[in-house]
DNA sequence: TATTATCTCTACTGAATTAGTAGAGTTAGT
DNA sequence: ACTAACTCTACTAATTCAGTAGAGATAATA
């Protein structure tokens, strides 16, 4: 499972994705936007700033933008960023290699081998999208959703 | 990622299903071989077999053994018993379903549709895979090792 | 230059989960 | 009766998670 720190750092990226060129954005409009805790989002947002992802402006007029396109950010390094789990166990992550304490032998370990598959299959999916693909994804189905909802209101 | 608890449970079971057939098998013997601590075991091994999977004969002579084809017992079975997590989050889930409380519309969430996707693929692999071929898998690895160790040994 | 807006940083706390352990109880075989 | 095994409930220590507190630094602006 994502942890919520991991969602939220995805939720509020995706809000600053579809900002993008517009200026800076308040800690707080973003926290109310999408629910989220201010003095959480502030360490989440702080970190992605160090990791480089964004950039940040104080004072009056300032806030978060990206740093860069956001096409070029996958949900993989977000999630990654936070420490999110993207293995099923840890002898077959990518980014926090740990043989696992109780395991003989890897290199013989049947779950590492279906681990490996698993892992390929969701990084084939994460690895692949962009919080820009995200924000699209969620304009249409927004678009989609009013649509159904007039449809059943004229009825 | 997996927690222990579900690693231990896929690897007794794996055991479990070399051994079909053969009668039943001590918590002990399990125990040794996988390095599970031994209570630890039991308590696993109880749920697997409250949950129906397993069987077991007490005194002498006595153990768990399998109820059903180790090919009829899929990997997903086993991790969601043990409350192992498939989807990335609980909005997804099939077996434990429970909205995310943040989230404010879950037909619109984009990460909900990444989620889908990642929980179908890991899925594909999860439940098409049994412990009987995760026992397969294993003995081929097994065999597989010792040639190499032969060759580099015999150059 | 004083004030205000905003991000920055460290550290703390409470709740939940995880990984086990203890120990008495029950049942089956000999 | 005795012993070998599983059964069951409950406890504990360590870790992680989610969130909060509060002082500090910096930029804009009046």
């Amino acid at each position: 499972m994502l942890s919520k720190k991991t969602k939220y750092a995805l939720k509020a990226m995706t809000v600053l994705a579809r900002n993008h060129g517009k200026g800076p954005m308040l800690i707080s409009t973003i926290s109310e936007q999408e629910n989220i805790p201010k003095k959480f989002l502030e360490n989440i947002l702080l970190e992605l700033k160090n990791a480089g992802l964004l950039a940040s402006k104080k004072g009056a007029g300032g806030g978060y933008y990206l740093l860069k396109s956001p096409d070029t950010i996958m949900l993989s390094d977000i999630i990654r960023l936070m420490g999110g789990p993207i293995a099923l166990v840890p002898c077959v992550s990518l980014n926090f290699y740990e043989p696992c304490e109780e395991c003989k032998d890897e290199l013989t370990c049947g779950i590492r081998q279906i681990a490996l598959r698993v892992r390929d299959a969701t990084l084939e999916v994460l690895a692949k999208t962009s919080i820009k693909d995200l924000a699209e994804k969620e304009d249409n189905l927004i678009v989609q959703h009013k649509k159904i909802r007039q449809k059943s209101t004229h009825k």
